[in-house]
DNA sequence: AGACGTTTAATTGTCTGACAAATGAAAATT
DNA sequence: AATTTTCATTTGTCAGACAATTAAACGTCT
């Protein structure tokens, strides 16, 4: 394992490449232990600082751990799809607030993703899922639910929807997808009506689902996005029509 | 912005996570300085250092980005799609080597979400896209391609075929589920008359795309799906018949 | 001999202080 | 006025030290 000498400044950067590449390729397995930070300060030539910093950086993206103690040190970490999730999510909902993506654009992209899913869950679906599911649409109903626990809600009927699909690699993808845009969904004020309109059309999901009957599952979910965008351009509307006035 | 003095440990973690929250929410906006080490280390009553692997962290996530010098500093980095890319592909590769994820899994996942974007890409594509399409089935036509050379025009042409959705957040998505697939592709070896069959269906699928068809391309989608978990399946068999005898 | 407490060595976490390198701004010079 | 020089600020790196933690080795008592 060896650094660039070309690029002199940066060598915690440098250390850290040269890690996690070792960890890529499968040259340091999992659950390995990486030598101690003294020990890989002197291989690497630097002070144990800059190991330190190295070992950080590795740390945050969740490809090492670190313990303390006699058999202590730093260990290449089995990266799992639940700790995968959280920086997805954080890095999705990072970007859909700093590049300005539209409404539409996320919306878009996450009903795709969503009626990939949906043949896959009709198949699959548990009982598990199924009850979810419903339970979901029940809390939908309460009055006095807001609209923020409302949108926490709807994120968890579809979650439940794609985790149906019994594929871990999907409801790691759309985890992002989903969950990144609720902050987006918070911005419409949902009204009795657009919560019954959504809440029905949950319903048919969840009985196309149960019924194994993939086409209307879509026919459905179709239905949902175009909803959802329509009142996505409403609240749109009126707020440019307040700033015009 | 505080730090929880309950758990006494990874104080450098804690400093990340106040300084990574007050990113998300807002409170520091892109291109914003933060004070510098010496300010961060008075403001959190710690060291340098310690506020130096807490930067690191960030770092590491590309939330921030250093500069050296008089009016240096760490600043809140604007993450761009093209950024997170390459994270992305990282974490979807390990996830998908670290967890035994099989060929079968990776795959279904991948065409599903492939197959949502087709029906964008038909209504969408540019004669950019197309071009990239054509000019990637004539370098998989070469004699003499290695089959690392022909799964990376594979991934170009996926690529292309999902870029032409015209959806950055769909691009970005699918970025980790097809680059992440290319190692598994790879265990492929693929014979002259697969690659005669995988080309043909990449023909028909521009065609379809060219035409603005998006059932026809849905189904040469879900035909390459469906060879493709074949060629896998027969790998596998090969394998485990050589292992018997 | 076996169970239980004690010591000890290894390792990470943190601090202090220092110097080097880069970099833009201010001051001095032409 | 333009250019060069100086300088202050900030990050990058280093050396050494001590505290906290942890498991293994050791010793002691029953």
């Amino acid at each position: 394992m060896k650094i660039d000498p070309s690029t002199p400044a940066d060598l915690s950067q440098q250390i850290a490449k040269a890690i996690r590449d070792a960890i890529i390729s499968g040259a340091l397995p999992v659950d390995e232990r990486l030598p101690s930070e003294a020990e890989l300060a002197d291989q690497f030539s630097v002070s144990r600082p800059t190991v330190r910093e190295a070992l950080k950086r590795l740390a945050a993206q969740s490809l090492i751990r670190t313990q303390r103690g006699a058999t202590g040190g730093a260990f290449v970490n089995r990266l799992r799809f639940e700790d995968a999730y959280g920086q997805q999510i954080t890095t999705s909902t990072l970007l859909l607030s700093m590049n300005d993506v539209s409404f539409a654009t996320a919306c878009e992209a996450r009903y795709a993703l969503e009626r990939a899913c949906a043949p896959l869950s009709a198949t699959r679906r548990s009982a598990d899922h199924l009850a979810t599911m419903r339970a979901e649409i029940h809390r939908q109903g309460q009055p006095g639910l807001t609209d923020e626990a409302f949108c926490a809600s709807d994120v968890a009927f579809h979650r439940a929807l794609v985790d149906a699909a019994g594929n871990p690699v999907l409801s790691y993808q759309l985890a992002g997808a989903v969950e990144a845009m609720q902050p987006l969904m918070n911005m419409i004020t949902f009204t009795a009506r657009s919560r019954e309109m959504i809440i029905g059309l949950h319903g048919d999901i969840a009985d196309a689902i149960t019924a194994q009957d993939a086409g209307k599952a879509d026919a459905h979910l179709a239905e949902l996005a175009s909803y959802t965008q329509q009142l996505a351009q409403d609240v749109i509307a009126k707020r440019d029509a307040q700033r015009g006035a």
